[in-house]
DNA sequence: CGTCTTTGAGTTATATATAGATCATAAGAT
DNA sequence: ATCTTATGATCTATATATAACTCAAAGACG
């Protein structure tokens, strides 16, 4: 085979990654940060971090979070001190829900 | 050269990657997809799923979006119809600001 | 209890992201 | 106007992410 992929996005997707790239090089300029800086201090290359700006979707999502994090850019706009506390909370809510999706017979779905 | 990263993340970032995981795997769960499902529908392996579910920095943003968005987690918690609006406010934000960053004597930062 | 399915984990081949470099241009500062 | 630096763009070598597959174990459910 050849190409792996050349992915498709929804326009949701779409839009979420073009605004974290605004938000990221806006957040930068408002620190007064060079792109060289923030590279230096997320451990990237200078041309990463223009892709990100740029909205590429296919960089490292741990690089993007982290340049986020540098320029303060919260992702879902929750507090730092709060992540924790919804991690918790997200885990108490999966130990509730079942190991495994069991499908059932899906008469309605699959038939039509 | 060998190893170009073994990248190192913020407490932060490591958080925020984590409370993503948990979001979508807990997502996938209420709406009671299979694993495969839900790497149909994003057009991706189940393997990638896996990994982000389990929290891997390493995987494509654009991917991890577009499957948080399938299982109904909304990044900067704003809503899909109100994300135009953030781009257009950020894009205006930007325009306002210096093209280039230009860096002062910075005695004070630099010098202690 | 028995069966079917989901999930987790590991492997391999291939496509691709990344770092690091260079160059040209744009944009601040003097 | 000139100088200096930040930015944008492109190229190459290398590390690595990904898809696809297989297998084993666990979980759901009759």
């Amino acid at each position: 085979m050849s190409k792996v992929s050349a992915r498709t996005y929804s326009r949701h997707s779409k839009e979420a990654i073009r605004l974290l790239a605004l938000l990221i090089r806006t957040g930068r300029k408002e620190l007064e940060m060079t792109s060289q800086e923030v590279a230096d201090r997320a451990g990237i290359s200078r041309g990463l971090l223009q892709r990100m700006e740029k909205g590429d979707p296919r960089c490292e999502l741990g690089a993007t979070i982290e340049v986020a994090s540098i320029v303060g850019v919260k992702l879902f706009d929750v507090e730092s001190t709060s992540l924790s506390k919804n991690i918790r909370q997200a885990e108490e809510k999966l130990t509730l829900l079942p190991k495994s999706v069991r499908k059932k017979a899906k008469a309605i779905d699959e038939d039509f």
